[in-house]
DNA sequence: AGCAACAGGTAAATCGTTCTAGTGGCATGG
DNA sequence: CCATGCCACTAGAACGATTTACCTGTTGCT
């Protein structure tokens, strides 16, 4: 451990850019303007090379607090990630804006759970982040899509409707709409986006039905549901989790699947390929999405960034 | 938007400790001093309650950054926390260090993925943060709760002693652990936690397999393995996962559960629940465990704080 | 009176960067 | 010969807090 090769001593003192200009033999500016390469500042490739040189013998590494301070903002980009977001889609999405901020020399930080202004107020205090990406907005207007001409085509409408559509295209006509107990923002959209699909499918706005998390009362929900809705083929998960929930309480009221009810989930979490019959699910790859997040919340380019379409995962259950 | 009460004006000019300063006719040190509360100063209470009172009034609210800066640690801490370590322990850990961290005006910030030295010094430099808490680490050892008299008795061992226990006391002597396919490191300690708690419990120590995630790979793996090892009545899995997969497999298989082969899963996922026969498993409530993380990163009194035991959530699988 | 102790402050250094405003020297042009 | 411009670099002022060292009265005590 703490070997003394390059990089991080211990507990001793910082290397500053005092220290490299020191061992230089060129001021402190001089330092910065090379190792930032400041185009607006000529430096003879001599000193270039001399301070580069002293900068990597000292392991000299830039203390990102001073920079904040002085730059008004720190290398460090925010996630907020509200509670019940989990899923497919959120770590693809973190695994594709990790890596892409990662490439311009930021840092990504995730803050999970319920998040008070206040406590919000104090992350832009404490670490003046470059910026702040709000999760659960990002994924519901997917906004971010619509710039580079994704939008209804890539965003959560697209996979909502994409859904929809492996019904239809099996021929269900009665479908219904699985939605979770408690997510009200992002249930209220959702149903909006299946409403608005099944109206560019000939049909009428599904109904829907809320999935309590308890098994027996989560059968007697559906159960009382389906009576009152006989035309009812085929029903479309709000997420995975509920679908699964779906899947047994069928099975709960000796209803085979798919040939009594089809099942569809969405944002496929791993679970589905376990359960009999198997969950056919919506997958979308947030990857790419992440990094158009990463790029525009830095401001650069999103050159030719498309994010690869939603598709529907077929096991056995539709 | 932006009304000129209390609190931060939209895009105007921060409000420094200077501004506080002159609106209230003392100097910046003053000012620091009565809002720090700082011991070894003497200020009269009317001053005090001048310079409280202007900072209200302009909404002034401390630069973490310069502090950062000054200090030499920002009040952030930040979680390291490696792909594959998702689940409720974590979440819960989660929730309990955020709450318990928020309480003393500290923020927490996770880092997600595969850390590679390079970055997390970055984020060392450009947060400096005020601990580091590495996930893995502090799941696996259980140093912190040994800290507390907990150790071996509410740690990972213990938690995989009392999966073992559970099995045993329903007369189960045949055991075999079930092993998900990449994650060595956790997978070595908790399987050693698991042979010395058989060695407690009189038995010899348990045979394992690895469940790949594939489903027929998944049936063909089980069967293989219990052809080889007749005498094994009872599975542990790793964890809720690789237990949920053996539960299918074991379905694929033909043989009943729990009257052919009980399984036990470990840190309930939630979709235990919702299978046939439902999995019965070992649910740790983390919460207390992070919020005593929190005290010790911050290096606080841990008084008093005693992580409830872990439980067997019973439900049909053995 | 003489002197310490203390209350109630203030000025300025400090943390490590970035970046503006210069500075001295040399070449070019009229 | 002098103005101009460029090259290569430097001094020092920010950024916004904390904190040390010091200062100026007042008391209290002998």
């Amino acid at each position: 451990m703490n070997g003394g090769g390059a990089g991080v001593m211990g507990g001793s003192r910082r290397v500053t850019l005092n220290d490299v200009a020191a061992a230089s033999g060129v001021s402190r500016a001089t330092v910065s303007f090379v190792l930032n390469d400041d185009p607006h500042q000529t430096i003879s490739a001599a000193t270039r090379d001399r301070v580069k040189q002293a900068a990597k013998k000292l392991g000299y590494v830039p203390h990102g607090v001073a920079r904040a301070l002085r730059e008004g903002t720190s290398r460090v980009v925010v996630l907020n990630i509200e509670a019940g977001f989990e899923g497919h889609y959120a770590r693809s999405y973190i695994e594709g804006l990790d890596a892409e901020l990662a490439a311009h020399e930021y840092v990504l930080l995730v803050r999970h759970g319920h998040h008070t202004p206040r406590a919000t107020q104090q992350v832009l205090d404490v670490i003046a982040p470059r910026a702040v990406i709000r999760f659960g907005e990002t994924y519901l207007t997917g906004r971010e899509l619509d710039d580079v001409g994704g939008g209804w085509r890539d965003g959560l409408a697209a996979h909502s409707a994409l859904q929809l559509r492996h019904l239809v295209e099996h021929g269900h006509i009665g479908i219904a709409v699985a939605l979770p107990e408690a997510e009200p923002p992002l249930a209220a959209t959702r149903l909006k986006f299946t409403a608005q699909a099944a109206r560019g499918l000939g049909l009428r706005p599904p109904g829907s039905f809320v999935v309590p998390p308890e098994r027996t009362a989560c059968a007697r929900a559906l159960q009382t549901y389906l009576v009152g809705a006989p035309e009812v083929t085929a029903i479309a998960g709000f997420n995975d989790d509920v679908a699964l929930r779906v899947l047994t309480a069928l099975r709960d009221l000796d209803r085979r699947v798919p040939e009594d009810m089809a099942v569809i989930g969405f944002d496929d979490n791993g679970y589905g390929a376990y359960t009999t019959p198997p969950l056919t699910t919506v997958k979308v790859d947030a990857e790419a999405h992440g990094r158009l997040s990463a790029r525009l919340a830095l401001g650069l380019d999103t050159g030719g960034l498309r994010p690869p379409p939603a598709r529907v995962v077929v096991r056995g259950s539709v």
